[in-house]
RNA sequence: GCCUCCUUAGCUCAGUAGGAUAGAGCACAGGAUUCCUAAUCCUGGGGCCAGAGGUUCGAAUCCUCUAGGGGGCACCA
């Protein structure tokens, strides 16, 4: 609200900004929001940026639409901040519209129906999900939800790299593992998977399928492994992800691609626009000419499609499919891979800003401070499965959820579980299930609840200090809200959530809900749903619970 | 060698689009419940924001260099 009335009272002024800086002041003194505009503008005006301030605060109390009623004060402070101090009526005002209007306070609408596709996990079939596809699960369905709170149409999707020699390795190790079940042993494939779910995947056909592949070479059942394989570890990764509460719209198979056709127009596509040249047998995709260090070959010298060529199809059909925004969530360890796939859509013509590539940092898991060595290959690791079921879903997406995506994470079992008692977590949901237990306890002892409907109910019993700083924490939500869908992190959410539930357990403490006045009671009970509304959605997003009892 | 991410309190991490006096949790020490859930609250100490330059009215934040750590640099996937 802020940033439109000053940047109503700029155009005014004749000054264009297209941002409008705001922020919640760390110390009382210096209001309850700020801006530093003035300041920025002092550079382009060439004018001192306290007389700017000025200048623009008294601009703001001639507009007879200014909504000057909302504040108490507007004053210059410091080099040239502008402070804004809201009348305590405002805040009740906006309390209460908080409580009827829900929705409408807290889904800020910024996406206007854009269509959004997130790509996220995308694991190769080849075994169980670690906790590094955790990272990237929390935050693409949290990321999912916060954009479709903001007004986007989201679709989630998983990529599905069932074609290539991932699968096949795997499925060369399945068939090792059987022939090796059947005393008819089989050289185990060099670089094959040695999980002990290889062996789990053997037994499962053994037991389905008798010995009818026993004297069989690998390339007389390869499909037939292969695929069984394959579809027994989505199997696998779907359930761990439903165990994680983490959902996909679209499963998109890479072999689809190769076998509608996609592969092949994707690079007649590119061809077209004079993006692909053979040389030395190969077929190449031009991606230096569009910001890529070097050409990537698509086709191989003995006539095979690289890994690139499927990516290169997939993110043409995504265009074809017609989002105006593609994410795509992947592990740090592909961050090579952004410039060619940029390349892909540039030469699609389309603006950078289409494309947002979210990097997400490995997890080093430890336990007592020591490092739990994991690989795929050698079969030892610990799935994101074992985690959630040590320390729970909850914890875990909050362990995630409590850092920015793109930082190292140590996750330290031990210390996670140590702390799956008192997770920072546990706070926030405490703090909902408390307001519930109010609730539960305001019903039994006959607090007449339809009060707070009411009109005449008069907040401004709301007096302390600790209600009014919450109720200002309460309608500032859509400021942080904001900054986290245009920032892409909802880890933002997080952070808010726990400062509001650091405001309600001390006010909780000092002071009775349920008190003989029936007009402060109802009024406490107000801010108390709003409380609880406010960390419910926030919960939401982030994939979490939100418990009536603990 | 080249590219990239990271380095903030003893530990794990925030720090919003360059803004005012740098924050939280854990850990540590002490205290609080006749009353709505003690998974709570109150009080306390803790910092060369890795280092050095630069840009600016102003830098933890932007640029350059240095040091340390993670990851990536295939006609592999």
């Amino acid at each position: 609200m802020i940033k439109e009335l000053i940047q109503r009272t700029l155009h005014n002024m004749g000054v264009e900004v297209d941002y409008v800086e705001v922020e919640i002041p760390k110390v009382q003194s210096q209001g309850d929001v700020a801006t530093p505009v003035a300041l920025g503008l002092a550079g382009v005006l060439r004018k001192p940026p306290r007389v700017i301030a000025q200048d623009v605060v008294s601009a703001i109390k001639e507009m007879t639409d200014s909504g000057l009623s909302a504040f108490d004060a507007i004053e210059v402070a410091g080099p040239g901040f502008i402070n804004f101090r809201f009348k305590s009526d405002y805040l009740y005002e906006q309390l209460k519209r908080l409580y009827r209007e829900r929705e409408v306070c807290l889904r800020v609408d910024v996406g206007q129906g854009k269509r959004v596709l997130v790509e996220f996990v995308s694991a190769n079939p080849t075994g169980p999900l670690h906790v590094g596809h955790g990272r990237g699960a929390a935050l693409g369905s949290s990321l999912s939800n916060l954009l479709q709170s903001a007004g986007y149409t989201v679709e989630k999707e998983f990529y599905i790299n069932d074609a290539g020699r991932q699968v096949r390795l795997l499925g060369q190790s399945v068939f090792a593992a059987y022939k090796n079940l059947l005393k008819n042993p089989t050289p185990f494939p060099e670089d094959g998977y040695r999980g002990e779910y290889v062996e789990r995947i053997a037994e499962d056909i053994h037991a389905t399928h008798g010995e009818t592949c026993v004297d069989m070479d690998f390339e007389g059942c390869a499909q037939f492994f292969i695929d069984h394989s394959y579809k027994k570890m989505l199997q696998d990764i779907e359930a761990s992800l439903e165990t994680f509460g983490v959902h996909f719209d679209n499963w998109q198979s890479e072999r689809i691609l190769f076998d509608s056709g996609m592969v092949k127009h994707g690079i007649d596509n590119l061809r077209e626009k004079g993006y692909i040249y053979e040389m030395d047998g190969a077929t190449w995709f031009k991606s230096s000419a569009l910001g890529d260090e070097k050409d990537r070959v698509i086709v191989k010298q003995d006539g095979q499609y690289t890994y690139f060529a499927s990516d290169v199809a997939y993110h043409i059909m995504k265009i074809e499919r017609g989002y105006d925004e593609l994410i795509n969530i992947w592990g740090a360890d592909h961050h090579g891979y952004i410039p060619r796939v940029r390349a892909v859509l540039r030469a699609e013509g389309l603006q950078e800003s289409r494309l947002t590539v979210l990097l997400v940092q490995m997890v080093t898991l430890l336990r007592d401070g020591k490092p739990v060595q994991m690989s795929k290959r050698a079969g030892e690791f610990i799935t994101l499965k074992d985690v959630v079921e040590e320390i729970g879903a909850d914890t875990t997406k909050f362990i995630f959820m409590t850092r920015r995506s793109d930082s190292h994470l140590e996750f330290d079992l031990e210390a996670a579980k140590k702390q799956s008692s008192d997770n920072p977590v546990f706070y926030v949901q405490y703090a909902y299930a408390r307001i519930n237990s109010v609730f539960r306890k305001a019903k039994e002892t006959g607090v007449v609840l339809s009060r707070l409907h009411d009109d005449s109910l008069d907040l401004s019993c709301l007096n302390t200090e600790e209600e009014l700083q919450i109720i200002k924490k309460l309608i500032l939500y859509p400021l942080i809200f904001q900054g986290a869908v245009r920032s892409r992190e909802p880890h933002r959410i997080t952070f808010y959530l726990q400062e509001l539930s650091a405001m309600f357990h001390p006010f909780y403490n000092k002071h009775r809900i349920l008190t003989p006045d029936d007009n402060l009671t109802g009024a406490r009970l107000l801010m108390c749903e709003c409380i609880s509304i406010v960390l419910k959605e926030g919960l939401r997003i982030l994939g979490l619970t939100a418990p009536e009892w603990m």
